[in-house]
DNA sequence: CTAGGAGCTCGAGTCGGCTCTAGATCAACT
DNA sequence: AGTTGATCTAGAGCCGACTCGAGCTCCTAG
């Protein structure tokens, strides 16, 4: 074995390992940490290298989720602010990430009528091409 | 009547009143043909002013569709171009809408994945609230 | 002991899509 | 003639979200 951990260590991972993992490039990931998105501030081990938790991988999913369902970066540190404070902050939690699903419906809504529209054109099109001469 | 067209007036539109009808703002209008996506490099009156026909805002209205569905410019550009080389570039235009629509659905997909993740989220947090002591 | 490769920080650069400014022109009203 | 308000052009500026580069440190293998 190249990484002979010892029975009790808690199997932590690399910015490198990270990155493969969650599909969010290195300078992604210290950016995101920059940005004050990640769950604590990453432990780091002697040398000042982050060492990365699963726990820390499962909160860079959910930021993932968000982010690509276009919640902007100021509030998701504003939910990871939130977390951190622990018990107490859960209706502000829960109020955000309604805020965030209403968000969605909307984004899903006009999305549809978008393709409504296109498969319109594309239906006028097919059936121009459909009816020609030769 | 504050607008006496006469009879043949083919009834154009100012620069503001598109702006007002399409939503756009007149800066975005003025840099949407700089980036050539208008249908024709728009008349102008005397004076060098803008008019614009219904048709016009019709190709614009359609743009906005494509912009707010993720369709970067310079492919809305490609898509103008197509139209403005007229007949027999129909099949090419029918591919690139095709191409959109698939974009768009992949888009609806994520999204409606991160909306369950969202909700699921949601249903935790209420779960919990509920089941507070008081 | 040295060469590579992964990591580090800090700061600058990029990209897309507008937005805004400055300074001039023009149309219409008073 | 003067004032107001819409428009014009060319070009600079901005914002969000990364991305990249320089220069340095560290660890491990040969």
């Amino acid at each position: 074995m190249s990484t002979p951990d010892g029975p009790a260590a808690p199997a932590t991972l690399s910015i490198g390992q990270v990155a493969a993992r969650t599909g969010l490039s290195v300078h992604a990931l210290r950016f995101y940490e920059r940005e004050g998105i990640l769950a604590d501030p990453v432990r780091r081990e002697g040398g000042g290298r982050r060492r990365y938790t699963e726990g820390d991988v499962e909160w860079l999913n959910l930021c993932i989720v968000l982010r690509s369902s276009g919640m902007p970066i100021p509030e998701i540190r504003r939910y990871t602010e939130l977390a951190r404070a622990g018990a107490g902050t859960e209706p502000a939690r829960l109020a955000l990430l309604r805020a965030h699903e209403q968000r969605v419906l909307d984004q899903l809504a006009d999305l549809q009528r978008s393709l409504d529209i296109v498969r319109y054109k594309v239906a006028v099109y097919e059936d121009y091409l459909d009816g020609l001469p030769d």
